[in-house]
DNA sequence: GCCGTTTTCGGCCCGACTGTTTTCAGTCG
């Protein structure tokens, strides 16, 4: 990253940053009144951006902007001058017709781009605590179209939005959702239970949790959902929905349908908007028309029920699109063309190369952590202690490491049916070096390497110093590649580009961490790892035994990126799993 | 502003709710 403080110093804009330009371009836009469709074509060219795997940087670099959808010829040239400036003209000129402040009107539930404006018009009120005033003092009803009521909702929205709790990560929302499910099951007639929206395409945060289900009856079910006991507030219950505040503030809607149109409604409450959008778009086309209660064929007006999602989508000539992408990129023209890919399941697993034991920071002991690998059903297992260097989670030295090894070689003649792998989670250290001496590492079946100090380096330092550690042909797996610690510690300052690049060259693996605490190779990383042709491997940094449970934290993630079961190391069996790390000519 | 298995122009997803209306505009998911 470069600084100073002359403007023609190039920013680095990523795409975060970018997309958020066009989304409150898209918000000035609709305050002025423009062309409604305008405004969608930025928003969608934003989320576009947004979930590219490829930095636009680079993008604009190889003049491929116009490949991401949704991005034409103006957005193009924007973002152009937005990557090779830092700044935007045509933004910079938008922002200054409204003042600042008021697009974040449209922050509040029932205050769209009309009523903004004639808060601002009729009343020059531009912020939300101006907003909360005016109603106070009841200026609000002298406004055509705004009664008494309006103002009375505005006000409850105003302080629910202060006071609304952020999103959650999906580590703590699935088993909530566990704990619900269990609960619900026990009631007669009930099935099909399972969560839409953002929880089921497996998002890492979500605002709030979609529950489906079917039933004979829907009402001994909606009952038993609002007396839940982690129950705090209902905030609705009707004949087939009910809506929830459960503990903590987060938000559960439960829906209960017939069973014989469950398939359109599931897909339509699993979303995401965009791919929605475009799968209606599609059905269009073909003179169908999708909604939530079914497929409408427009010439005859006659609706046809879905009892599942795999007939809904057959209905439209695709297979069924898994899910966890159903992001509107390019999931619906792959499946017209039969090119899913096979996204890798929990099942396909045959091992974990990255347990603790409790002769680091583990809390048990090996033997424990091996037989619950067992219990899995895995083939093999690797014990990866830390290296000394952590001295907080009494990493091990040289000659514990040595006792270490035979201990392991003494519980593979002990144990069957698993192969117990030796390895270490080893430091890298600041300038790059493994915090063990090679001729120990090249006894090792599996080694990875993690950076777990020195944070605050700056971008080009810490990716020298994870690309520098790759180059040691020791090293077999980069552990948590970008550090990040939900909700407390950011990703690591660390070219990802560069990183997936000298992996390739290097034939290193990249960690899939499963934690849901970690979960730091994201969805568009793993995505743009594939493309380069980088081997992946899923691992639970387990330190219990229940931890190793968590792959499947690890699989949602990796389903995200697109990723298939040869894009993952650790679904191979032993022998092909030893061919993957040997070629880096250790032993 | 984007985009193309009818189109380089003329379209652009769908249904529901709410509050204010006397037939509907605005907003949401």
């Amino acid at each position: 990253m470069r600084r100073g403080g002359s403007g023609l110093a190039l920013a680095a804009v990523n795409n975060k940053q970018i997309a958020k330009v066009f989304e409150d371009i898209a918000d000035l836009l609709e305050l002025k009144g423009e062309n409604v469709f305008k405004v969608r074509a930025y928003q969608k060219a934003a989320r576009a951006i947004e979930q590219s795997p490829t930095e636009v940087e680079q993008l604009v670099k190889e003049d491929r902007l116009r490949a991401v959808p949704g991005v034409g010829e103006a957005i193009a040239k924007k973002t152009t001058e937005l990557v090779q400036t830092g700044k935007l003209e045509y933004y910079e000129k938008l922002k200054a017709e409204f003042p600042p402040g008021l697009s974040a009107l449209l922050d509040i539930p029932g205050v769209g781009p009309k009523t903004a404006m004639l808060l601002s018009k009729d009343l020059g009120i531009t912020t939300v605590d101006e907003l909360e005033k005016a109603i106070v003092a009841g200026k609000l009803a002298q406004l055509p179209r705004m009664g008494e009521k309006t103002a009375e909702n505005l006000l409850r929205h105003i302080q629910a939005l202060r006071r609304k709790t952020q999103r959650i990560p999906i580590g703590q929302a699935l088993p909530l959702v566990d704990e619900i499910f269990a609960r619900l099951r026990a009631v007669p007639g009930v099935r099909n239970l399972v969560p839409a929206g953002s929880l089921r395409r497996f998002l890492e945060t979500v605002g709030d949790i979609d529950l489906m289900g079917t039933a004979d009856d829907p009402k001994p079910v909606i009952d038993t959902f609002t007396t839940l006991p982690m129950v705090n507030d209902v905030l609705g219950k009707g004949t087939t929905k009910a809506s929830v505040v459960v503990s903590g503030g987060l938000q559960v809607d439960l829906r209960i349908v017939d069973h014989d149109s469950f398939g359109s409604l599931l897909q339509y409450f699993t979303g995401s908007k965009q791919h929605n959008i475009n799968l209606r778009q599609r059905a269009l086309r073909q003179g169908l028309s999708l909604s939530e209660y079914g497929i409408t064929v427009v010439e005859t007006g006659k609706l046809e029920k879905y009892a599942t999602e795999e007939a809904f989508y057959q209905r439209l000539g695709l297979a069924c699109i898994p899910p966890e992408i159903r992001e509107g990129t390019d999931e619906i023209d792959r499946a017209a063309k039969g090119k899913l890919p096979t996204l890798v399941e929990p099942g396909d697993l045959k091992g974990d190369l990255h347990v603790h034991s409790d002769w680091s920071d583990g809390r048990a002991s090996i033997e424990t952590m091996v037989k619950a690998a067992k219990d899995m059903g895995y083939e093999y297992v690797c014990i990866a202690d830390h290296s000394h260097g952590r001295g907080i989670a009494r990493g091990l030295n040289r000659d514990r490491l040595e006792e270490q090894l035979a201990e392991i070689e003494k519980l593979n003649n002990s144990v069957k049916g698993i192969r117990i792998l030796s390895g270490m989670e080893v430091d890298i250290r600041s300038d790059g070096a493994l915090d063990m001496p090679d001729e120990l590492l090249e006894r090792l079946d599996v080694v990875t390497g993690s950076v777990h100090s020195g944070l605050g380096q700056s971008q080009d330092q810490m990716t020298a110093r994870i690309v520098t550690a790759m180059e040691n042909p020791n090293l077999d797996i980069l552990g948590h590649p970008t550090g990040r610690l939900m909700p407390d510690r950011e990703a690591a300052a660390v070219d990802v580009e560069a990183v997936f690049r000298a992996a390739k060259r290097t034939a290193t693996m990249l960690e899939i961490n499963a934690m849901p605490s970690r979960l730091d190779l994201k969805d568009t990383h793993i995505y743009r790892a594939r493309e380069l042709g980088v081997m992946l491997v899923i691992n639970t940094d387990a330190h219990s035994p229940e931890h190793l449970a968590l792959s499947r934290f690890g699989i949602g993630i990796a389903r995200r990126g697109w990723c298939e079961a040869g894009d993952v190391a650790n679904t191979r069996s032993l022998p092909e799993l030893l061919k993957l790390i040997k070629p880096k000519g250790k032993k």
